[in-house]
DNA sequence: CTACTCCATGACGTGTTGGGTCATGGCTCT
DNA sequence: AGAGCCATGACCCAACACGTCATGGAGTAG
């Protein structure tokens, strides 16, 4: 580039396009971090990330993972990915897999697939059409702005599932969605939160979500705290 | 604008500047939420929100702040917006506050001023250097997303609270912020974690974050297990 | 004092591109 | 058969990111 434009730049009289910002943050090294907090700055879409959790940055945040996990207990939590595969979780959330195809467990736990498949948790939810609603409508945020054909895939494929779901306009979405589940006859009420990572300058940590689900009536929070999968452990830790 | 390039727009075949995106937006009164999806899918930054709350959607999100407060207990806790102000906190948040000035509790309690300032947390903070350090860090990032200027203010003003953490340049920050801070005589380690609502890919800052302290080592767990703020849960809530 | 580098800045050219006007022609619906 | 709606081509324009050339001031070194 010329001397004359990078002037210009530095001292703010020329606004750089998003070539040249990435470019400059390319020949400076700069961590992702700051190259999506100048694009920002500039106006820009940040760029996104390969959402590939290589098996080193995984392992680097499995501590802080599990932390998180037992810190939740007894709330059912899960850690998954932005294509929401589980990556881990605690026990009280494998509780919910008793009964499930599983068919379903062993190819790589998917929350989304094992809520709205007719073989996993759907025939037991009790508010499916608003719980599938909203988790959709959620995934197609997150495809917005991925882009991910696999993601893409497994909105189609969940879509299949939750015909009725699938066709209702995005409503305003909720920091908390509700969900109404049958276990072991008894039906519970949760309130389920998303929460990520904030501080991630690590990339690959950023794009793994935290679900909690968090008891919504007197009931499932006298259930919860009696922790009735402890029982069963052994049987639960065999599906993964 | 012409129908033309209305029509050039819609079938792909130009491509929309940001100034006519949020014309578009505007006309067809879209929800924030998809304005910002859309900004990102044609590649610009997205609109920030007021980021602030007004006083009916606070309202409508304390149930599920108390969930998550309530959830994370014995752990520290505290929500806060994007200007560190506590919304609300459990009461292990606030044990911590015992014996700062009084003044720094009464004006809007302000994590950052608390956790920096001479009169708060810093004489107690064990490695308040590194703390400090990625806690300014922090801060800037989210300065550069919001150009908030009272954020910019507490920015300056904690940087002359701890000036050599100011002066260190960011390094990489790490997933989780070590804290070693003195409580009733006794040094507690903590793993700070930093959450927010939504996905990460959602640039957009949601308005509150939630800082979880989890217990780093086998002492400060069996202290926290302990619970030994029960006991004096009338004098802390006076300070709210 | 001089020479040399660094950089901000003005004058000015250029290629790209978002966006507009005008005209045409196909499609559907009455 | 007439009336809209819309996709598309030809063409123009204005904005702007970025370039080259020239100038001149602030340091700095000899």
């Amino acid at each position: 580039m010329s001397t004359r434009h990078l002037s210009c730049v530095e001292t703010g009289r020329a606004k750089p396009s998003r070539e040249l910002l990435l470019y400059l943050a390319d020949e400076f090294e700069m961590p992702k971090r700051a190259v999506n907090d100048m694009l920002l700055a500039g106006g820009f879409a940040p760029v996104f990330s390969e959402y590939s959790l290589d098996d080193d940055a995984l392992a680097a945040a499995r501590d802080v993972i599990r932390l998180v996990l037992d810190g939740n207990d007894p709330n059912p939590t899960t850690v998954i990915d932005t294509r929401w595969n589980v990556v881990d979780a605690n026990t009280a959330a494998f509780w919910f897999t008793a009964g499930v195809d599983p068919a379903l467990l062993t190819t790589g736990l998917n929350v989304a697939r094992l809520s709205l498949h007719p073989d996993g948790l759907a025939s037991r939810v009790t508010n499916f059409d608003e719980y599938a609603g909203q988790l959709l409508r959620h995934m197609r945020h997150v495809l917005v702005l991925t882009q991910d054909d696999e993601l893409r895939a497994l909105i189609d494929e969940c879509e299949t599932y939750a015909p009725t779901a699938a066709r209702t306009m995005p409503t305003a979405p909720d920091v908390v969605l509700p969900l109404r589940i049958v276990i072991d006859g008894v039906e519970l009420s949760f309130l389920s939160t998303v929460t990520t990572f904030g501080t991630a300058q690590d990339v690959t940590l950023s794009e793994l979500s935290i679900e909690t689900l968090y008891p919504a009536d007197q009931t499932t929070r006298e259930v919860l705290a009696a922790r009735p999968w402890i029982d069963r452990e052994s049987d639960l830790s065999a599906a993964v």
